[in-house]
DNA sequence: TTGTAAGCGTTATCAC
DNA sequence: GTGATAACGCTTACAA
């Protein structure tokens, strides 16, 4: 049956009614807009013989609606962004929406391309999953672009006036940390994320509070990161050289945490007998570690689903909001108290800041 | 300055010439249409400062292309599908075509819609990187889509009329399981794949075929999964309880494999010492797990490279046609001769078979 | 080298 | 309830 592209005017044809008759039918209203029964089911029954599928990008051109959303992040390839799409996708496929995706590998004038090009496609929404880059161009772009009445939400920290999915990035820091240093570790490190991502930037701003609060400023230690596994595999030999007496190892991300715990392998250092190592995010892999890995659980998918839903909410009237989601801290097997034969004790005041 | 929509009459009326040659000079062909210099230069100019960008939706229902492929995965979030996507976005981008995702879980139903939605957009190409679902409604939708023009590119081996990107499921099984008895294996269980997809069967064909060549048909055990890791944790005790002797479990994926691993870790079996695991597929978790697993390596990347450059060939007018990835092996630390003290010797023939 | 005008497949605004 | 008809923003013959 259905040869080519079948198009209204085949089924007004078809169906012995007018152009705006079909369009009344398939336009899915049905109890604003009268239709005689007989009609309509006149209509559906051309519609199925002929095998019609409407046009999307005609009735995007007149309603101005494209049912599409798009969605930037730096990598779909990594879990973390793959677990976010995936609930961007759900809630998007129950309204039928299509979901557009855009690698940048962490490049601004890439963002900004992709930007650009995905509005004036143009997609309802745009969702910059990509996670705070602070960027001249590209906010220069969302602005652009924000007044072509898209509606934008980022996801993490943004210097943007758009809504935003807030990950308390900097208070699951502080809690991990301080599980590190309530397990008694006094020596921990920081495998930080690249530079200007305020994910990363917030992720070690947590971590230098919670030892500031615990009065352990000077045992800083941060060594420079970008959020691959190998920059994890290379952080421990660059560690261990450090001749510091480093009990753990806070990962800006699992990625780094995963590559640090094959480092350790490789360099025969037991985990967590000798050394913990925490993460942050909790993709899938990290259960499955050996041993598994304790870090800060991000409600990935639910981070998504609320992204989308504020697409949604926007796109229906509503106007922008920031709103945020809880961390957990996933204890696993990858940390343990450290392997000192008399720890240190917490001074009282310490405790009590700790603790709170 | 830019406000709202700006249209290419926006830019005539700005840079004093008529429509058609704003898009004769936006159309990109340089060479073939002649233009003035000056021209050229007032229009850019003038689309410059109004900030102006193409209408995708309008070029797409003139001209019949979007600059838009869609790519169907089972499930976004595996890391599986997320490689092959990223090398599909990697060419695609390289052309300035945006990448549509949908995941479908299996579902031949969603798969069917996904399909013909994407097909009405209308995207250029579709990729079907689900791999090989045998339902009958589904082929239905694509000999429907197909009469539309779209180009259909496979992934995996279908019984659909379009170009397929083959992966050697079966030849890569029949390797890693001989890999497993040269090692000295000769009780291995197979833990199978969803049913009704090509890519479990044919690895399943794999194995048993295997077995067969090495005169072993009689070992086979197949322990039903469904290519999760939870299939993986829970095959163990079921595996564990079988009362044979098995010392290897050739997983159908690389995420059961996983979950082998951590079944078996929980269950204090010791790998590769007690037992040696496999799976398939390559994710990049595979390098990290500890041990790390020994796996059949599919370029997933470059799979994906290949699907998006045959639609592009395609879209170009060439026929379609038929490729092969190959797989290999990539023999980690998960493997190892089999706990046997006195293992048994294979016969002069199976030897020389296994070895071929 | 540039302009005019006819669509592309829908929806939306009027009438009837 | 239903039918003309004018957009939507762009490309592309066909003229000039």
């Amino acid at each position: 049956m259905s040869r080519g592209k079948v198009t209204i005017a085949d089924i007004a044809k078809a169906s012995g009614v007018s152009l705006s008759t079909v369009s009344r039918v398939l336009s899915g209203r049905e109890g604003t807009i009268p239709i005689s029964a007989t009609t309509r089911g006149r209509v559906l029954a051309a519609v199925d013989e002929l095998g019609y599928r409407p046009n999307l990008a005609a009735r995007t051109l007149v309603s101005g609606r494209s049912q599409a959303i798009a969605v930037l992040v730096h990598d779909i390839a990594d879990p973390y962004f793959s677990e976010i799409i995936r609930g961007i996708e759900d809630v998007a496929s129950a309204r039928k929406y299509m979901v557009l995706v855009s690698s940048t590998d962490r490049d601004p004038e890439r963002e900004a391309e992709s930007l650009l090009r995905m509005a004036s496609f143009p997609t309802d929404g745009i969702i910059l999953a990509a996670g705070g880059l602070e960027d001249e161009s590209v906010s220069r772009s969302v602005s652009s672009v924000l007044k072509t009445g898209v509606v934008i939400v980022g996801i993490a920290r943004h210097a943007l006036p758009v809504s935003t999915i807030d990950i308390g990035n900097r208070e699951g820091a502080r809690q991990i940390v301080t599980h590190l240093l309530d397990l008694g570790h006094r020596d921990i490190a920081f495998l930080s994320g690249p530079e200007h991502l305020t994910t990363a930037n917030d992720r070690q701003a947590g971590y230098r509070q919670a030892l500031a609060d615990a009065g352990l400023s000077d045992r800083e230690l941060i060594i420079p990161g970008d959020f691959s596994r190998e920059a994890g595999v290379n952080a421990i030999p660059v560690l261990l050289e450090q001749n510091r007496p480093i009990t753990a190892i806070f990962a800006a991300n699992d990625k780094m945490a995963i590559g640090c715990l094959t480092g350790l392998r490789t360099a025969g250092v037991a985990v967590p007998d000798r050394m913990s190592v925490v993460g942050f995010g909790d993709i899938p892999a990290a259960q499955d570690t050996n041993p598994p890995l304790t870090t800060v659980t991000i409600p990935l998918r639910e981070v998504g689903r609320m992204a989308m839903e504020q697409v949604f909410r926007e796109l229906a009237g509503e106007t922008s909001a920031s709103l945020s989601v809880p961390t957990s801290l996933a204890i696993r097997g990858s940390t343990a108290p450290p392997f000192t034969l008399a720890p240190e004790p917490l001074t009282p005041k310490t405790v009590k800041t700790v603790r709170k």
